[in-house]
DNA sequence: GCATAAATTGCAAACGTTTTAAATCGACCC
DNA sequence: GGGTCGATTTAAAACGTTTGCAATTTATGC
């Protein structure tokens, strides 16, 4: 069995004191005596003692922990931003030693159910939640619990205010639009997902009020959506894109990996990027800079959003700010070799 | 504040029970008349009671929870398999409810003391330790502490026996030396880094044992090492080796990203690969699919390792065993277009 | 030297659960 | 009708910490 741990009455033993004093000279009351604060310290430290946490957390009310939910997806999709995210997060929280809790969501559990189990379990004093549903029960449960959290991602419904750190998607792919409209596109492919994530029709929205004000008739738009898993019918609606009588000049991706694969697709039809056709992404990944010839994007930046979302957190628990906290990150282009000159007629 | 939340007291003044009968009821001991037991599950369901983990913890000594030291690097160094492990590990606790701990050990703080710092305040019941060096710090406490754990990787020091799975580098790096071999090539470059992480001796023995199994004198290796986290300078290794006077023809790197600066460099250097230069990588990371032309590597599966590294230390946890359990897995070859024939003479 | 105030320390309750040991309740037997 | 046994329930302690309030010690003023 593991060798034992230094509690409390045994430094207060140890020193001839009372365990209150301990504590509190341990926590820097003032009103314990300097001398007795300092005696106190470096027994301790020569203990090597440690505050058991469950102790800490069952008097005090607050644990110490940041909670969020791990969903458990099929066996090989990984949410390929968790590393960052995590990273990010931890990095947030270490200043205050506040520390993380990944909660397992099984395939089939409801992530809800999970949430409501570190919730109600007193497991974390906050949560982070992630890819924010059209409809998103965990931010309806959360507001109702008055539980302190923050949103990665926006809801639709703007009347429904609460703490939420997001990626200007909108702006992005605005952005995206003017420049391949200043490079002379007229004809544009959206390639997004059936999923009823929100992100997807802020990204889609930022797209349309681009092309609105612009107010050119000339410009088309051609939408191709697949569902998110399945990637076979995604091939499938790319290809229905890129074979059309009429194909898009520029197609913009609602994230790298669909864009990615419209490279993969263009290049099996023969097609040449960015001379044939330009393609941009969104999310920067890894695998954007390698496949040939570079992929343009928006960096989300997952990490430093991640950090920001910890501080808010650690904010929003320690003293609740009256109004929520919100904060809108422009992500920034990342320019390679994906996006060019729109082809004009036939050469 | 948030609402409150149910707890064993209300819950039997509710039944007009004790205390007492409800938590054995609904621990479902037999010596609760069934009755009763029915009664105060429906009660608890429908409360919504969920047990308070403090108080329990505190009780019972087991905090439902694996610990896991989260380090946090430069900016931009993100430990590329994270997200895979954390969600392997996540899918192997699911199972008994167990959740995962990350403590961040901020940049400059020594991973050992928050390592410490988990163990000692009983937030887990085991942790999971990564990226095992040379000469082991975190090992020695934990054996030192007896504290349940399970190591992602070994220790060169064979007669230190604790619990450990890895993934078998050595037997893999055989492997592609002798595919590399049979398919002409005689000259090798390895390309490693200066780290103290056993791994890499692990991999480049078993490059050595391949060698020297063959027993071909005229089999040449030449080693180039660069530091982890200096990009410049391992661009600068990787160069030495493809433009030494006589260039290998197969460069098997110690993992996939060197592999892929090496096929950088290599179409720097107006290198054709496979033709002039075989690459073979290690880990199967996303982008070595998409870096042309697809890089021939061998896949760790951290995912599954991680999952079985949970199963363990839940095994650990719960009814020591006997022995050490260790588990050696064999990576498998992912065969892409970065590999081929030597070539022979000058064409 | 004594009263009083200020500084310092300690007692005991509380947090919500598990668990040991003991109490209560029926039922059954003679 | 008292005793015994088994089934069921409960009281109370314990886990290690924080904290309101009281007690003690020390300093201050006259």
């Amino acid at each position: 069995m593991p060798a034992r741990v230094t509690t409390l009455k045994e430094l207060a033993a140890q020193l001839d004191l009372s365990i209150t004093t301990v504590s509190r000279a341990l926590a820097g009351h003032q009103q314990i005596a300097l001398k007795t604060r300092e005696r106190v310290t470096e027994a301790a430290r020569q203990a090597g003692y440690v505050p058991n946490t469950a102790a800490r957390t069952l008097v005090s009310g607050r644990s110490g922990f940041v909670g969020m939910v791990l969903p458990i997806r099929g066996p090989n999709l990984v949410d390929s931003f968790l590393g960052e995210f995590v990273t990010g997060l931890g990095e947030g929280l270490v200043s205050h030693g506040t520390d993380l809790i990944l909660a397992a969501a099984a395939q089939g559990q409801s992530e809800l159910s999970v949430l409501r189990h570190v919730v109600e379990s007193g497991r974390a004093d906050g949560v982070v939640v992630t890819r924010i549903a059209e409809v998103d029960e965990r931010l309806a449960y959360l507001r109702q619990r008055n539980f302190p959290f923050v949103a990665h991602g926006r809801l639709l419904d703007t009347d429904f205010a609460y703490n939420w750190l997001d990626t200007d998607g909108a702006h992005a792919f605005g952005e995206a639009f003017d420049m391949l409209y200043d490079l002379g596109h007229r004809h544009f492919g959206l390639v997004t997902i059936a999923e009823p994530m929100t992100f997807r029709h802020l990204r889609q929205d930022g797209l349309a009020a681009a092309i609105a004000r612009r107010g050119d008739p000339s410009v088309r738009l051609d939408v191709a959506t697949a569902p998110r898993f399945d990637r076979g019918a995604r091939i499938q609606a790319i290809n229905r894109l890129l074979h059309a009588v009429e194909r898009p000049t520029a197609i913009v991706a609602l994230f790298d990996e669909l864009a990615l694969s419209v490279m993969e697709e263009a290049a099996r039809a023969g097609l040449t990027i960015p001379r044939d056709l330009s393609v941009i992404g969104f999310d920067n990944i890894v695998a954007s800079a390698y496949a040939p010839p570079g992929l343009t994007t928006f960096d989300a930046s997952i990490r430093q959003c991640a950090r920001e979302i910890g501080e808010m957190l650690l904010t929003i628990i320690g003293g609740r700010p009256a109004a929520p906290l919100t904060r809108l990150i422009r992500p920034t282009l990342v320019s390679r070799a994906s996006h060019g000159p729109a082809l004009t007629g036939k050469n």
